[in-house]
DNA sequence: CAGGCAATGCGCGGTATCGAACATACAGCA
DNA sequence: TGCTGTATGTTCGATACCGCGCATTGCCTG
């Protein structure tokens, strides 16, 4: 079960044998905060399934999304990378599970400089493609082009084609209106790429989907790929 | 003069003498790419003045500056996270000097796992906060928020508060037409903020830059100054 | 000191998004 | 089955930015 992400069943045998004793399961509820802006990190967590966002939410209250995290990767690299605390928020946007280990257990097996430092290393990697190309399509791009890569990046971590997700909750995500989203959505739905109901929305011709997104979804589709297969 | 770098500066002494025999000295002309998308890292680069951009140009030519960097840290992160290529462009912006270092005693260094390798994870730390923020500025604020922060992120680089620079570059980087650019810059000029002729700028009067600025550059800013002064 | 070119200034219509207010309709619960 | 709160749909003007074209002005070079 621990083996669902993708970060520790690529761990040798040796490597996985010492860490595992010290993962602990929990449960991510809908709209958990698993780290809040500010605060202290007292584990990382590897989520087996569901969707974790790494959220910024600024002075005035706007917010955007600045990455998101399933199985494949981890959530608190600021822990390994030297920052003890976070600059954004993290929060469960489509609930799951995941394991956690303790912050310092953590340390010092990174600092032992084996499979582990590298696969995390390299996960961070993937998560800046994932932040300057968030950086870029915001600049560039109109929101129904983010809300295609916004849906696919969310079902790629899912078991489904279906997520449980209010338009308000993607405007959140995306920085923009909820009205923005309605429009936009409308015409997905009206095109026949996706149907959605009250909180509820499936996605039904993907192929359709990738080919009115903009390049950003495969490139950082395509960098998370290399990166965890190069990992095994 | 390898210690003009904070990087290169913050190393222990025994460190240093290792690493200092594999440095060597570059100069860092206008315009230059020090990377290109997609290129193989051979070295890595410790400026010890001007500036380089990282860039992340697009499939319709369309660009936005993700990130910049000086003498406070190094162009070239992806070599020791795992990643051999890099998925944008480096620019030196400003002309200055660098030294640089064969990517092989990069990576056999980092993996030591001593002072070198907590330093370049604390930088990669700082690197994505500029990179986080700049998502969400790109999001939410104007031109001209923008281009304050832009002016002040990169005159605390530079020795002097001019920089040799069009406004047409200035667009590029910020991902907007030339057009806002010499708007939002002619409002500036007019408060008496700054000055400006054919390719130079001239901050006048920082204390109220930093009054218009969104809340973006002090997130850098304070960010960027505790990673590396607790690296000391 | 006189080109010539690059940098800047400006105007135009067009479009995407914003901000706010309100109407509607569905889901879950009593 | 009906109520109620939340999710979605729709409208309006306002604004920021885009894309284009072209005028102007300063700097550099010959």
């Amino acid at each position: 079960m621990p083996k669902d992400n993708h970060l520790l069943s690529a761990l040798p045998a040796a490597d996985y044998q010492r860490v595992a004793q010290h993962l602990e399961p929990v449960s991510l509820p809908l709209g958990l905060a698993v780290y809040e802006f500010g605060g202290t990190m007292t584990h990382v967590y590897f989520p087996t399934n569901g969707i974790i966002s790494l959220l910024y939410v600024m002075e005035n209250g706007a917010s955007a999304e600045i990455a998101i995290t399933g199985k494949e990767g981890l959530v608190g690299i600021s822990l390994f990378m030297g920052g003890s605390s976070t600059s954004s928020r993290a929060v469960v946007q489509c609930e799951g599970h995941a394991y956690r280990m303790p912050a310092d257990f953590l340390k010092r097996e990174f600092d032992r400089g084996g499979a582990l430092q590298h696969l995390l290393l390299r996960y961070t990697q993937a998560l800046i493609t994932q932040m300057a190309q968030t950086a870029v399509c915001n600049r560039h791009h109109t929101v129904e082009q983010q809300l295609c890569r916004w849906l696919l990046l969310s079902i790629d971590r899912l078991p489904a084609s279906e997520l449980r997700m209010t338009q308000e909750l993607i405007a959140n995500m995306l920085g923009v209106r909820r009205e923005g989203v309605t429009e936009a959505a409308g015409r997905l739905q009206h095109s026949g790429l996706i149907r959605y109901r009250r909180g509820h929305i499936t996605v039904l011709d993907r192929p359709k989907l990738e080919q009115r997104v903009c390049e950003c979804y495969a490139v950082v589709k395509k960098e998370c790929d290399r990166i965890l297969s190069a990992a095994n």
